[in-house]
DNA sequence: CCTAGTGTTATATTTTACTAGTACACCGTA
DNA sequence: TACGGTGTACTAGTAAAATATAACACTAGG
């Protein structure tokens, strides 16, 4: 996995956890590799993994066995609930710079559909 | 000014300079606060100032006259492009962030235009 | 020439994220 | 009971960011 130096490594992880919640790759009740082997795929210390589920944890959003693993939250109200404000999250984050930069709405809305129309006919 | 302890402060003063200069806050030619007017502004170190415009300095923003003071440039188009740059990565980072998600193209744009109309309504 | 205001540089110190290494606690199974 | 796999906790060390403080270099104006 590639990092940002930008901001914190466990935060990112934390983020890369979630993605794989929303996408599917995690489901409800999946247990999560040990934390030994993510510090091992994400060539990290088990200590920053650590951290990341540590705060996940707190969050409610996996749940702790000693012993047995870290396992997704089968409470999926949860995880609807934590997408949501994820999106939030990135909307207020990208509105308030967009607008910091002298965009009006429509043209922050205007300048998002030519980006992916743009990045549409490059890849992905 | 309130930092995103996430982020290195540096990082954010740059932004933060680049934001008044979008927004017409800050001129061409015109002449930015002294260094240590700018700490104390900020409440931050003359380093950590210092750190800021030297890479705004490298990366022709802005020049420095050592004596006088530090001067936007008068290159516009160095900061039209500027502009264009930093548009293009808030929406790159918006847009990867979404995405991964599992958001759709189409909903990444009703969602924001959904985000955009909430925010109308409340205040601003 | 002197001084106030400016940018620039340097050193030492503190804080935080991260790493490394180790040890402990618990679970399941043979 | 023993052992391998698991989460958890602790200590020590490194690196980067930020601070505090000071000194140096240049400009403009009396």
């Amino acid at each position: 996995m590639q990092f940002d130096d930008k901001v914190p490594i466990y935060y990112q992880i934390k983020n890369h956890l979630y993605h794989e919640m929303m996408t599917g790759q995690l489901v409800p009740g999946e247990k999560l590799p040990a934390v030994r082997q993510l510090a091992v795929d994400l060539t990290v210390n088990v200590n920053t993994v650590q951290r990341a589920l540590g705060e996940m944890i707190t969050e409610g959003i996996i749940t702790s066995q000693r012993g047995k693993g870290n396992f997704v939250t089968t409470e999926t109200p949860r995880i609807t609930q934590l997408k949501e404000h994820l999106i939030m999250e990135q909307l207020e984050r990208a509105y308030e710079q967009l607008h910091a930069l002298n965009l009006s709405d429509d043209e922050i809305i205007a300048s998002l559909k030519q980006y992916i129309a743009q990045r549409g006919q490059q890849d992905d």
